[in-house]
Order: C-alpha cells, then structure tokens, then sequence
DNA sequence: AATGAATGAGTTTTCATTCAT
DNA sequence: GATGAATGAAAACTCATTCAT
C-alpha cells in the first residue's frame, strides 16, 4: 500500500536526506502490514523492521516508540480514506449522489485495504483519543454533507447530528460485513444502493 | 455486573462445589471489570486476581488461560444483551415498537455497562470468531425480526440481509456516540425516536 | 507392574487399614508408570493422582513430598531386579552358569519393566544418594558371586573390584541395547551368551 | 572447560559479530558448569547468565530455549569426548594397545570434566534423540575398531555389536566408579589395564 | 544513518504443598 | 481417610528500548 500522506508527530525524527525519507516510509508501510495481519500487541517492533528490511535499531531513527508509529499510521489511514472519498465525490452530483459514490469508494477502498478496520478499531486500544477523533471527524464530515443537502431542499430540514452517526454506523457494519468478511467485488454497488435507499427514504424531505 | 449465564469451554475445569462456583464467578466479575476498564492486553491475571480477591494460582484452576476467560466473558456479554433486548421487547408490539424497544434496551445497556464495547471489539484482535460470531448472530436475529415484520405487512417485502446490517451499524454506533461517549440517560430515548424514524421511512412498505 | 516390596520412609505415614494399603500400593504404581513414561519432572502429583484414582489430596496421607514417593520407588526397583535374578539363580549351579542366567533374567526383566533404566538413572538427579547405593550394592553382589567364584576355582584368583563393575557395565548397556532400545524377546538369550563367552574367557583362570 | 567445536541449531541465532561469538561461548562454559552442578531441571536461565556474566535476556539473542543450549551442550560433549580419544590413540598402535589409550584417555577426560555424566546422563529425559544417538555413535566407533582388529588377525573373527556394547558399558561403568566417584588420577592406569587384559583375553582369537 | 547486541522489567503459567470440609 | 479448592513461590520467556560500534 503505497500512501502519500503521514502526520508527523516527532518533529526532531523527520528524516533530512531522501535516504530517511525512504527509509521512514519502508518502516509504515511494513507497520501497517504488520499490524493490519498480526495487530498491534502481536506485532513486534523487530517483525516490522525485518518486513521493511532495515536494522532493528533503525526503528528509533525515526519512531519514538511503537504506540509513536500506530498513531502515525491511523492518521494516515483516516486521511486515506478521506482522500479515496474525496476522489470518488464531485461537488456537481446531487446529495443522495455524493452519498452513494462515498458509500461505494468507502468499500471498494475496504476490500482492498483490509488492514484498515484492524488499525482503527485497535486505536480503540491503543490510542483512543485518535480512535475518538477519527470517527468524530468522519460522522462531521457527513453531517456537513447532509446539512448542506438539506440546505439544497435534497433532505428534510431537521438534520441532527444523530443522522450523522447512522449513516456512518450503516456504512462501517455494511462495509466490515461485504468488503472485509464478504467478497466485496461482487457486491460493493448492491449493497450501496440499498443503503443509499434507506437514506434516500429515510432522509428526504 | 451481575450475569448468570456463562459459557463452560474446559469441562474438566468445572467446579465441583459450591465454594468453587463462588471462586469462578468472583473472577469472572473482576475480568470483566479489568478488560473493561484496562483492556485485554493491559489487564493481567494477577490484576484480575487481586481484584477477585483470590490467589494468584486459583485463576487456573477454573480458566486455562486469560484467553479462556475472555472467550467465556464474550459469550456472557452476548448472551447478557440478548437478554436485555428480550427483556424489553414484547411480542404483541407492532414491528416498529420492537425495534425502538430493542434499540432503547441497547443504549440502556450499555450505558449501564460500558465494558461491553471494550470487550466485544477487543474480541476483533483475542479472539476473531466470536467478534464475528457475536455480530453475525445479533444481525441474524434482526433479519429475523424484520422479516417477521414483513410477513405481517408492516414492512416491504424487499428485506435484504443489508438491511439487517445496516440496522445493527446505526444501533451499535449511536450507541457508541450516546451511550458510552454521550450521556445516555438524557439522550437514549430521543435518539431511539430518531433511529426509528430512519427505519420507518426507509423500510415501511 | 504388581511389586510386593516397598521401603516404607515416612513410618508414621504407614497405612493402618486394607484399604489404606491398598490406596498407598495404587500410588506406587501409578508413580512407577508415570516416571517410567514420563519422567520425575514432567510428571506431576496429580498426574498420579488421577492415574491411581485418588484425590489429589490423598498422595499426602501417604507419602511426605514427590521425592519421597520417588525414594520409596527406587528402592522398590533394586529389590525387584535383586530378586528376579535370585529366582533365576540356583546355589548348585555353576559360577559361569550363574553369571549367564542372571543376566538373561535382568534382560528379561527390563524388557518387561521398561521403566527400571528412567527411574534408576533418574535417581541419578533426584536422590544421587539412592542412585549410587544402587550400583554399589549391585557391584558388591557381583563381586561376591566372583570371588565365590574364585574359590571354587572356576574363576582366576586376582578378581577385583574393577571386574565387578565392569561386569556391571556390560550387563547394563546390553539391557540398554537389546532389552530397552530392541527386541528384548529374540535377542535375550544371543547376548547372554555372548556376553558370558566375555566373562569366561576374561575371567577364567 | 574450553571446547572449540559446537552445533548451531537455530540458524538465525548465530551471532554476527565478534562480541556476540564471545557472549555465546561464556553461556555455554556457564550452562556446562550449571548443569553439571545442579542438573539440568535445578539450574535455571538465570542461574546461567548471573554465571556468564550477561543479562538475563541476552540468553535469548543465542539460544530459543532451555532445551535449545543443553542439545548444543550434549553435542559438544560428545565431540570433545571423542576429540580427546582421537589425540590419544595412534593409527600406528596396535589393536589392544589402541582400546588400552582410549580407555585411558576417556577416564582422563572424565575425571577433568565431571559434568560430563551429568549432561549425557540426563539427556536421557531432556532429549532422548540425543542420549542414543550419543551411544550408538559410540558404539559405532568402538564397534568399527574392533573389526579393524579383527581384520588385522588381532582379534577374533566373529566381532559382534554386542561386543562392542560390552566394551561400552565396561568402560562407562570404570569411568563412573573411578574417574567420577573415586580417585581418578591413581587408578586411571591400573584400572585401564584390567579392563584392557578382559578384552585381551576375552576377544583375542 | 545504520547496525545488532545487550538489557531487565514484566507476564503467563506450573505445580508441590496445605487445609477446610 | 478422602476430597478438591486454595495458595504463592518460582521459572521460562518476550520484547520495547538503549547503546556501543
């Protein structure tokens, strides 16, 4: 999984030549792998950095620790999944458009990063002020969706932050149950459009 | 937390006396507490015994391992919210009632017994197939419910397993925002109100 | 194995019922086997317990410690071999004659009670004490049987202690060979004589 | 107790610089002397690194397992026993001249290196594999000597297996008596000419 | 920057022995 | 005498982190 962005937490470990820069990015990505496969506790620091294939010592270079790295690798995954959104969504569709593209991105962006729902649901563990802020994040994104398709006259008008919450709990148990435990070639866009139904009658004015 | 239901997996481990099953439910009461409090991999046996009361060694003589205490406490916590939502559901209601009923019961719960959430997605990472287990038989029993409502002509006749998750998605995470992360007691009844409109305009016929 | 002699350690620890005889006897046996099989340290109280049908608890009406019964055990073994070979040997016979049919007899008798060579040479680590009286009481039986031998003229006059021991050593590594490790059955008799062709040229006079 | 030869087993544990050989070595001198004193089931890890002079986790950068250091152990005894009887014996003696050195020089050994009974002996239950494989070679190499000999005319024709675990047991046994549990340095001469005149005798055609 | 050896605190698990019933 | 629950010391083993080269 090659990812683009990372939040850096240890201002000091920022790798200063190109070298590091690979190095560091070596280091996530075998983490995520790591994780995503054995989870955090079962994952060694020395398992990730003989997937990267660099020194366990190198580790250090770069991470503070190993929660250091974990904490790096959510935010990265949030904002992937943010990114998969964002590409798949064009402010031009209409509301209950916007909501289906993001629902079906969401879970064709699932099946092919598994590693994903282990990651974040661990953060539950691991880090849960990062767990809190992704979901609460994810559920203000939709809610500002939703207002602004009530705005529109595409919804009912009395959007609550509730609706928010129900539609992302929809999307994450339809995406853990057909992306992840299902085949989700086969039924990404079935199951978005029954979702999308239930908006559809659910929310609309 | 009081429960009375347990799931025996060594037999041989069974108590003998009345003394015994004393012992074991004094540990299983004070796993709960510290995989709710602490979680799986931070709670340690002797944590768990010092807060039973009991000595370190007695832990074996009822559970072959921490991971046997999880799994008989995973099956407790869905057997306890089964009960919980039976409990509250009445069969002559109409099939929107049971569902807010169901719903209602939920968040009462949980906000009653926080430690379930940590327990059961901690079971993503302990022990995968009773995570996958627990939420593929409380999707079954959904179904199952909105099926029946179907039959009777309350609901559409189109009811898709999808549905189920979906409903099972939007309970367990209003859940997570209002009843762990919220204040249950104000919020549970409005926000079952509002997760029940969702389903009546989304599944009525 | 059915051993009718037993060197009682802990006298206050002696049985004053049949029944009470007949529990200490399933307790020897039952160590007997499971030391045979399993060794001293792998083997565990309760492992004899449950073998001899009795309650954990009960071992210690009986015997005072693991290393007790283990005692009690090794000196058990001794006096079985000592009196398997008496019941082989016959005074009229002749001092060759006598060597020969006391090794067949350890041959068979370890053939059938395998577990004499992990016990004995456990003793080595658990009762170096038993051990060591063990192979000075043999060698001395021997020794004797050789100077007897010597009178009588059959045997050369310089026999030494080293010739005792050395017999020893053959006999016991054939046992190890044929009895333990082969088929003690076909070779019992090959190897005796063997074995006594050894002693008669070397010792003869 | 300073032996140059050793097996590795875990392949990915050897060390790779310098320093780590120098580590690995004092852990074995310290596990020989440990389980020579005390027994393989008596000393502990702990035990052996206070005694080489390392911390206790370093014991596991070189070996996986208490069982992993005493099957190298075993090994190296067998080597260096074997070692000093090829220093002791010259192609050129003649047959019994040869037997005469190596019993001479395993009682040497013996004496210097008391732990050697203790480790090879109790293999038995730690590692069964090794504790025959460590006789039948031996037994291989004692039996092979003496065909030589019987080839060259010096002994009999009719040389058996059993002879040579005769031979064995003969010398294993004189090296218990004498070299472990007697005066070693007095009788290793006189003890090796008796046991040599019983093969002299017993084997010579 | 990279390497890998060294460290030791912390955890699970076993089991001989004691003791209340 | 018999039973089996309770005890806690002891030991193996793991692994994040540090540090010398």
């Amino acid at each position: 999984m090659e990812r683009g962005v990372s939040i850096d937490v240890g201002a000091d470990k920022a790798p200063r030549t190109e070298r590091g820069r690979r190095t560091r990015r070596k280091l996530l990505d075998a983490a995520a792998a790591e994780f995503g496969e054995r989870g955090f506790h079962e994952a060694s620091i020395s398992d990730i950095t003989r997937r990267a294939g660099v020194a366990l010592g190198s580790f250090y270079t770069y991470f503070g620790s190993k929660d250091e790295i974990f904490r790096a690798l959510v935010g990265d995954m949030s904002e992937a999944v943010k990114l998969a959104a964002r590409e798949a969504v064009d402010e031009a569709m209409g509301t209950l458009a916007i909501e289906r593209a993001a629902l079906a991105s969401f879970l064709r962006f699932a099946a092919e990063h598994k590693e994903i729902y282990r990651i974040i649901d661990e953060a539950e563990f691991v880090d849960p002020a990062s767990y809190r802020r992704h979901y609460e994040t994810v559920a203000a994104r939709i809610l500002q969706r939703l207002r602004t398709g009530a705005e529109k006259g595409d919804l009912r008008d009395d959007i609550d932050e509730a609706h928010a919450w129900a539609v992302m709990g929809m999307n994450v148990f339809l995406g853990l149950r057909y992306a992840i435990w299902g085949d989700g070639q086969v039924e990404a866009d079935r199951v978005a459009a029954i979702a999308n139904d239930l908006i559809a009658r659910g929310l609309s004015r």
